[in-house]
DNA sequence: GTCTATATGGAGATAGAC
DNA sequence: GTCTATCTCCATATAGAC
């Protein structure tokens, strides 16, 4: 571990679980909601950029406009601080496949759900390559996140897209895996951006630049399960 | 930076080049190049679960199975190591693409790129774990190699699939779009295997389990381009 | 609750005997 | 070329005045 130094944590466990939401729990408009909300937001950015061996707390705290006391004074560790990192980014990771139910139009579902995920692309880059970063590095800290909230889910969703096989509504597809090449390539541009970049010979991609991207991702994923949007 | 303390690199040159190739320049079967095989394998391994900054020195260096100095005299710093591995990597890395030519047959010559990348997956996800974090976090080292070599080769295909989409051979697409679309896919297999298992619920994915996934990953995305195989 | 000043110990790197 | 012993510095974390 970079984990360089310091005077306390010999030995960090190595937990598996993450506890959720410290922010939410503070008042509202008090100002210990305000700092946490600061070095949560701060941290995802060290994190992301960094990973969590090369994060420093003094560049979190730096970021987020607070002395470095103040980080360990909400935090204690900084591996606490990365484990709320991660509870913050769980929230949001399932919301967008609600759009998959067994009545909606496989297509307008499929797309909805492919579309949610390139606007969390676009709008929240950090986010995703902190995620990455963890599961890169053996996800010890959120394996029971993967193994019972995601898998649950997933297993509930491929249920849904293996009765539109069924029906004959879409081409048989490894559903499971279906789910993991959707987020392959959603994330892809997300994590690999600086690749997309270089090798486009962008020096940035704009809203334009997703949306482009977006339809084209669309387009090749529903044409991978046998689906096509009706052209507008 | 992690890189928690270190007596002398107060600031890292941020290269953006990559020496190549510094084991071949030893003589064969001398110690030296023993040694440096040793020590970029140990160091790949270490890179590849803790990250740049999670990694130390120590670490490699006891998985080299040579005191922590021995490292040091071959590479004077962590950072010189890093290049070395990723110089390594980035040889291998446009192998692969080889196969596409514009007289082959475009299912052939796409499900052979796709099958070497998958192979390439499974044999040495430590290789696409220590590429991923890289580029995660910026791709400084290797910006160079992204924009030259990688841009160039990626033109150069691109071209190819695009003569054979206007003689009707395959669908219309966004060539270079189309290869983000196949590393996006064909990594995940390697970077986020952890996710994959625990989804699958599968402790370890089998050779068989990589059959299986290739002959998925390739049936997906050559439909995604409007092929298909002959199915023998 | 905040933040300056400090302790602690480990990380990268080296000297120098072998 | 090798490796033990050691140096230096800095990252984490805390004490304690405000």
């Amino acid at each position: 571990m970079a984990q360089a130094s310091g005077g306390v944590p010999r030995k960090e466990k190595a937990g598996g679980t993450v506890r959720a939401d410290v922010a939410a729990a503070a008042p509202e408009g008090g100002i210990r909601r305000e700092n946490l909300r600061r070095i949560l937001t701060a941290a995802e950015q060290v994190f992301a950029e960094q990973g969590y061996g090369g994060a420093t707390t003094a560049a979190i705290a730096l970021r987020a406009g607070l002395p470095k006391a103040n980080v360990h004074y909400y935090f204690s560790t900084k591996r606490d601080l990365y484990r709320a990192v991660l509870a913050d980014i769980l929230k949001q990771w399932l919301d967008p496949l609600a759009h998959v139910t067994p009545d909606s139009d496989p297509a307008q579902a499929l797309a909805g759900y492919i579309r949610a995920k390139m606007r969390a692309t676009r709008d929240r880059p950090v986010v995703s390559k902190v995620f990455a970063g963890e599961i890169i590095h053996g996800a010890e800290e959120i394996w029971g996140f993967l193994t019972a909230d995601l898998k649950s889910l997933v297993d509930e969703k491929a249920a849904v897209l293996d009765g539109w096989i069924a029906e004959g509504r879409m081409a048989p597809v490894d559903t499971r895996h279906f789910f993991f090449f959707i987020w392959a390539v959603t994330q892809h541009y997300a994590d690999f951006d600086a690749q997309v970049r270089a090798v486009l010979g962008r020096k940035k991609l704009t809203r334009r630049d997703f949306d482009t991207i977006t339809a084209e991702v669309v387009r090749f994923i529903l044409r991978g399960a046998g689906l096509s949007l009706p052209s507008t």
